[in-house]
DNA sequence: TTCCATGCAAAGGGTTTGCACTCTC
DNA sequence: GAGAGTGCAAACCCTTTGCATGGAA
């Protein structure tokens, strides 16, 4: 967690050719040290507990650098709120609608079959699987 | 498109249980005639090209109705705006990020295979599959 | 010095809410 | 006349933008 975490999330950084700085390595210790799936307000939330100055505007700046850089992945889900996922590899997620809790799905759970046809002039960016459930009423 | 046409929507609406007024025959005449996917907005746009009194807040009321009685599915696609989709039965969709067009997937180009298994206590709602595309950079 | 990152506050845009009016049963 | 549906405008919330400050090359 300590210096170690730090040279590493910084070496992610340059590797993607994200120029580093102290924000940035916040922002990136919250997302990229483990699996993770955060609105934009929870990652401010957690970099504050550590640098409380930081503006909300570098938060969402640099969540659309990590996302462009292919660091984490915008997760469309909820109308209410954007999630970030700190795992880029193809993967499903299964959301509660009910509490707002987001998980990823076990890899053999569900797979998907085919190849879409994509209109001419087309690339494909991604497939997004959402598998909603709710609470049972009692 | 007429009266008959009116007569079917009423209906539909009756049988979900939703009592009929003129704004819900309106926005049901835009939505329920033939597959679309809309935005709230678009839906207003629409039934305002016949009734321009139409408050934003009804077809917003509406929508939820209808969503809640299951006429109509709501698509999270975009965090700029919720779509509605006029065909509830499952299937999935293919969204071009670079223009907003959303579109339903042919039924035999992708399939979902598998059963996720759901934490206890917990009900499937649906599984949503979007492919999203992008324009070839030229 | 030039450029980019940052912080702050204000603006933006889709959606919701509060409230008064209207209509229906 | 009670309850629901509607219209209008203001409020809300997440996100973006404008602008001035500060730091790095």
């Amino acid at each position: 967690m300590e210096m170690n975490q730090f040279r590493n999330i910084a070496d992610t950084l340059r590797r993607a050719g994200i120029p580093v700085t102290f924000q940035r390595l916040e922002i990136g210790r919250v997302l990229l040290s483990e699996p993770v799936h955060l609105s934009a307000d929870q990652v401010l939330a957690r970099v504050r507990e550590t640098t409380p100055e930081t503006s909300r505007a570098t938060v969402y700046n640099t969540l659309k650098v990590f996302k462009e850089k292919k660091l984490i992945r915008e997760l469309i889900v909820d109308p209410e709120r954007v999630f970030y996922d700190s795992s880029t590899h193809p993967h499903y997620h299964i959301y509660d609608v009910t509490t707002g809790m987001l998980c990823d799905l076990p890899e053999d759970d569900l797979k998907v079959v085919g190849q879409p046809v994509l209109p001419p002039g087309m690339e494909l960016e991604e497939v997004d699987v959402i598998v909603r459930v709710r609470s049972k009423a009692a």
